[in-house]
DNA sequence: CTGAAAGCGCTAACAT
DNA sequence: ATGTTAGCGCTTTCAG
């Protein structure tokens, strides 16, 4: 039988005190003196008393839980991103209300109203992007929103990914260096930011050596319409010798369907970059070339850009572009004298 | 700036009803004329309202919240589960609160009386165990628990999983039916029930062979682990010529050191089967034999026995052990006329 | 069907 | 430092 509820009353009652002398021992900052704060701690502990942290939010404001939004955990990306960001908010006392939600599934706008409901105070979008209606609302509501691993024009909205440019740019240089002549592009869903950001730096790349993408496919994030890509781009005379998958999710099926499909050698007759570093990319079977997003850091920039605006509502947005660095590994012929 | 708070009260005051026509009109169930719902409805639009399910789960004592324990996302059975009970428990109006533990870090007991404290209607706890303490603590607060993918020996503990013990016995009857002579197991972490069943039940099915395990090695469901694991195990003379890993996470490093640091053909020289089946164990560079633990069903009955002791809290305890078929893929040697 | 009133468990002034 | 009081925003009797 589940035992009745126990209160801040009936603590107060046993041991001998207010009722506020029991919200203030559980109150950090508040003074109670220590005689009192013992006759609490041990009417409390016999009672099993525990704050209700929902009814306190209801006085306070403050709920300590964060809505995140995220779509796809298929992309390992986001399982390494979930389990760091939970971990470092639970450290500084908030816990992290999950939200699953397709930009594609076009209920965005109906998650987001929920997660408002829940009163949470603040909102981690790692996956989708915010209608400007939506945006209004949770400025209305007060609700910090941080955008994670992705952008949106708009100077008043907190975002924290990686420099998808500068990376892209370096994969298309290396591959350029490593005297490719034929370099292609698998391209992922373009609503995204992170899609148009690595083709633009990877183009950019290519245009500073004069040359322009060779073929170009659609991926769309998704390892069936990826494959179908691959095998549309390769299965045919005049195959591109390079070609960058749009991240490393999709790079897998790739190589995939060039290895075990169509009978090439990567990086002997293909050559193969990602982008992201998910942990499969350092696994041998793969050996990814790619570029890292480094997680730790763009969890920590979420957390504190987050935590920042949370407490001082006033505070400026932010954008940060962390650098990518450039992972060499196997899957991808490199440029002579390239120290191993 | 962020605009006050609207409440129930100041649509009451637009639409001109009472305050509790508004909170009739936003419960489901509730009686209200057509005339004053749609005062409400108009005023609640213009208004931008929503009702806090804070302040109502303080008085309704339901929070619509169900508190997620969870610990290795870098096994990629959870993200996949983790993803579909959202999923699920989101389609029955219910919301997912993260709580990240480690059993080995030690802190679960605090990480529960978090959840406690977040007035959850329910835990599920897909990774760790509970203290019998604990266990009675919930039990006291009304709330229920149910294990997700483990078991424990206490027959008032709702339980979800496969059944190890078979599927386990399935992947022994397997190599020794394909005439593998020296059979190995590379254990995971020993505390978990998922390792114990699994083992029972291999060891099972060689000694209904008259055999017994060649060689054994603890691999703690850990990458680096069962790296070191495979390496004592393989990297000396009369080496086993198949070895069950104990889940498909650990098994990919064991293929690749077998494969790229020892230079040994999967399955010529040597067969590996894993359990989960999870995603990458299909991808063609692993192609891995095992057993799959069928998420989708684990998951329909894991949210339908947790919503039945929410909605009866009389409701008996059940434990469940899921069919989990064999699924023979490449990695394994096959025995003789074995039906490709 | 509707409004008035009570109160869920807690924190935050306000006095003392 | 402590107790008293007044709500936080909502649902739910209770009258009418």
């Amino acid at each position: 039988m589940a035992q009745d509820k126990v209160t801040s009353v009936d603590v107060a009652r046993l041991a001998g005190v207010s009722q506020s002398a029991v919200s203030r021992y559980f109150t950090p900052g508040s003074s109670v003196s220590k005689k009192t704060a013992e006759k609490v701690r041990e009417a409390a502990k016999t009672l099993g008393y525990r704050p209700n942290i929902l009814a306190r939010s209801l006085i306070t404001g403050r709920s300590r839980m964060i809505g995140l939004v995220v779509a796809y955990l298929e992309n390992y990306f986001y399982p390494e991103a979930l389990e760091k960001l939970s971990t470092a908010l639970q450290a500084e006392g908030y816990h992290v209300l999950v939200f699953m939600a397709s930009q594609t599934a076009g209920n965005i706008d109906d998650v987001l109203a929920e997660i408002l409901d829940y009163q949470v105070d603040g909102i981690i979008m790692a996956s989708a992007a915010l209608s400007s209606e939506l945006s209004t609302r949770c400025q209305a509501a007060g609700v910090p929103v941080v955008l994670f691993n992705r952008r949106q024009d708009d100077p008043s909205l907190t975002a924290i990914g990686s420099d998808n440019v500068a990376g892209a740019r370096a994969l298309a240089d290396f591959l350029i260096a490593a005297g490719h002549e034929r370099i292609a592009h698998i391209a992922g869903w373009e609503g995204a930011s992170t899609q148009r950001d690595r083709e633009a730096g990877f183009r950019e790349g290519l245009a500073a050596a004069g040359r322009e993408l060779y073929a170009r496919e659609l991926g769309n994030f998704e390892p069936e319409t990826a494959r179908e890509a691959a095998r549309r781009m390769f299965d045919r005379p005049g195959r591109p010798d390079a070609v960058f998958v749009a991240n490393d999710h999709m790079a897998f099926f790739v190589m995939d369907v060039l290895r075990f499909e169509l009978g090439l050698s990567v990086p002997d007759d293909v050559s193969v970059v990602g982008f992201d570093d998910v942990p499969p990319a350092a696994w041998p079977a793969y050996s990814l070339t790619t570029v890292r997003q480094r997680a730790n850091r763009m969890v920590e920039e979420t957390v504190s850009a987050l935590l920042e605006l949370i407490e001082n509502p006033g505070a400026d947005a932010k954008q940060i572009a962390l650098e990518a660095p450039l992972i060499v590994r196997k899957s991808a012929r490199k440029p002579e004298g390239w120290a191993s």
